[in-house]
DNA sequence: GATGAATGAGGCTTCATTCAT
DNA sequence: TATGAATGAAGCCTCATTCAT
């Protein structure tokens, strides 16, 4: 499920919700909320190991103690903010609006939509990348968003091998993790660690290779 | 390339080595090596921001003053360690036994060679990974490395254009930019994340995808 | 006597009750009766010093807030239960069945009841031993308690010397305050320390020490 | 063992010898030493529960963070401290000069030793008492020390037996812990609690009750 | 050079008490 | 009267860094 209630059949990071019970008042909630969107702009900023309970309360305006009417510890806190993370995220890669109903176009619609949802979350993600590492919790939530997009691409392989548009040969597991690490580091390495590529020469280049992988025909694009 | 913008092209990373000066005596020189091992063994064990100079100091058996005999902070060794991480590691990926002259034949050698010197380093690297994303010494090695694993495929791909191997639509740049991080990530999925795959079917897939991209005519190997 | 001076003499610790006002509605009484036995409860379990306001509130199941409508502190409310238990403990220890007449059939009769009264609040009986060595209230409540016993056993012993019981050269005050201490302290190791005692054993021994101390006939029982 | 190391036999309280190593300088030493000292006058001030970390950093004029140098916590330099106590106490307590060859004698020799070494501790000694009521660790100390001096009481009236000084009926372990309760709780009340007596008459009662009830024979003594 | 004790700032957590609803 | 959220002072503990030996 995801923040909303809606369970959309994935399930990304619906493990990973917080422990503490919802507040009961009105007020409670609101405060709450203000901590969870107060620590996801100081994770961003300051990365979760320097962050400290105190950058976080101050940035939400509440007292220092209040913290821990709502989280056990700022580990908790995280969890909440990155199960948040990747439920915002997954949804907006698939917001992109439909640009044509051929496999190139979908795979370009595809690739469009993770660049954007991960520019528009940039930072966190390069939190969650960073805490993924060595924090067992991070890494779950990591690989269930990351296992959710591979899966997308695993079954869309599998279907275009049943329409001979993709050959057979090839290992649709593999492909989707391999094809996916493709994408998602170039976004990482461009939108986190800040080289400076181009959107749509981006976008050109990994349809084209994602295609030219999978041996599906497409025309490439000429950018001015 | 660095954060001198120096790069010789073949000692990556070579130039955030030996911050401090090299001790005098042979007992120093032993000395500074026991905290250089004894460091690199707790940040693969602990990652960069939970190792505590005792730690290090207990790991290489010295007195915990004597770290500051040799470094100044956690950070200047950190920076030793990786730099020479790297260069390990770049050293180690291009060690691994020439197979074919054919392009597929050459590319499938670079990519066996990175997931071996991966896998020899992988604890390490993901806490480089880690630490490249909120410290700018830690991305400029990170990022150095990336550039000389970058510009090599680069450079291929302009070659093989020029004798019409790959077509002259791709461009090179962004295309290697794309491919390595596709074997990039997907060793760090596999051998940091812990990901489950197989070597042989990681070789061939990231090979046969990579020559797809490229649009290099390759035979696939069938696995048992 | 208490610490006002007073002592009626028989509403031992009576005058140390209800420092608050009594509530005027009858739910108010009601949370009020529940805050003081979730009170001893939890007394029982951590002692004074580990019990928290949250806790008691929690046992008696009413808001954290709900605790300062009745009472003003911890202490104030560890008063009233220790003031309670004094009480009891009186009520409880002059319970016991009259057996016989004859002074060593009364000194066995009061030993028995005292050991039986203990039994039924040994954790409690600890506690105030523990908040008695600090606590000047405690000490107050527990010397009251104590004195209320001993001058029992001073007149006791006061009245069999008139009776040419009990030889004129022992001096009732001390005596009283010796045996009583015997006893007391018996039980506090007993029951509270948990040393492994027999109670007819126990009671025998007592008793049959008593006796002897105060150069009272007494034929021994034989135990099984 | 006591403090000196020399085990007397009876290893009262050495079971309880701090976890941390000794220091290796005589600087540490030093420094340790001072925590110790101060923590039993501070302990002594305001008991177990109100002794603050910092009070005994105070003390002993040493920074706040040097307490952890030496100790894990409070918790674990109590038990140094009590471990000291109970050394000495029984040191102390067996110090008294002979006075006679008489049970009677030596039984007024115990007693008075007794008092005379809860005089000097009396102030720890009640704070023992206190954390022995909830803490493991401190019941165990203080059994430990209890049941040493009732075994030489127990040991004592099983050899009066043999030689028909005190009557076969009475329990030997009973007895012993009974009249160590009396003398025990009696120098608590005065000595801790603040009962004003006076030590020649506590003495004299103390003995002639003890006597008496072991079936003794002994001239009592007139105090003026 | 090596040692290990000493320091104290910094961050964490608890919890008695207040207060608006 | 009851609630439960908010507060912040107070205590705990860590650990990078300094320093005398």
């Amino acid at each position: 499920m995801n923040r909303l209630g809606v369970n959309d059949g994935h399930d990304v990071g619906g493990a990973h919700r917080a422990a503490s019970p919802e507040p009961v008042t009105q007020r409670g909630r609101r405060t709450r909320g203000l901590l969870i969107s107060a620590a996801r702009r100081v994770f961003e900023e300051k990365g979760y190991a320097d962050t400290r309970i105190g950058d976080i309360t101050t940035e939400a305006a509440v007292a220092h103690g209040t913290f821990y009417t709502y989280f056990e510890s700022k580990h908790e806190l995280f969890r909440e903010v990155v199960g948040m993370l990747v439920s915002d995220f997954v949804t907006e890669a698939r917001s992109v609006p439909l640009c044509g109903h051929s496999p190139a176009a979908r795979i370009e619609r595809a690739n469009r939509g993770y660049l954007w949802a991960y520019r528009s979350n940039a930072r966190l993600m390069g939190v969650l990348e960073q805490a993924a590492v060595m924090d067992p919790d991070a890494r779950a939530i990591r690989l269930d968003a990351r296992h959710a997009w591979v899966k997308r691409a695993e079954d869309a392989i599998a279907r275009m091998q049943l329409n001979h548009e993709v050959p057979a040969h090839i290992d649709p597991y593999y492909a989707a993790n391999a094809l996916g690490s493709m994408v998602d580091r170039f976004a990482f390495v461009w939108l986190v660690l800040g080289e400076p590529f181009e959107e749509e020469q981006a976008v050109e280049t990994l349809t084209q290779l994602y295609c030219g992988a999978l041996g599906i025909e497409r025309t490439p694009k000429v950018l001015p």
